[in-house]
DNA sequence: TCCATATATCGGGAAAAGTCGATATATTTG
DNA sequence: CAAATATATCGACTTTTCCCGATATATGGA
């Protein structure tokens, strides 16, 4: 899911007709191509999003998920330096 | 552990009587520290050595395991670029 | 060779994570 | 307000991971 929201346009084409991307995918486009059940991939994104590596916005009925950069760079330095 | 073993002269001064630092720390060295059984140590090492963050070497009746920081270093990197 | 020490492997029980269906909450529309 | 749609939460079940004790293997010394 991370590496599909690198590139919204691209993995989720679904999506145009009723929404850009400015802020991020909604749930319902992730769960079609995650082929698993809302419940699932919604618990999932609300972990992610806890562990800061996405940001959620509801936006009316939809609630927009996308990746927080900065996680990833706090991360990858965090093995640098820390571990 | 693996934090551990970044500074084994810090972390594992027991060691110092039968043997340098040059090829890692032994098993039963970081068993002690760890709190944990000595298979659970063994077998989390070896875990550990499959993925690639630590190497291993055998001495006598000993094996001793050091940190692989290209390892890090590439995960670090993966982390940045692919993910 | 026999014993002591160090480590590795195996099998199983406990804990945690993953996944689901059912249901609750929120929003929009008629 | 009622119905439709989107998402979130809950409880239960399954799968995976964690960790242990028991045992096997390897090495060194008497």
């Amino acid at each position: 899911m991370l590496e599909w929201l690198k590139e919204p346009e691209i993995n989720f084409p679904g999506q145009l007709e009723h929404a850009g991307f400015e802020h991020g995918v909604c749930v319902g486009q992730i769960q079609a191509k995650a082929g698993l059940t809302q419940s699932t991939v919604s618990e999932y994104l609300s972990i992610l999003q806890r562990a800061g590596f996405v940001e959620a916005k509801r936006v009316g009925q939809w609630t927009y998920y996308k990746r927080n950069e900065g996680a990833f760079e706090a991360l990858s330095k965090l093995i640098q330096s820390n571990l």
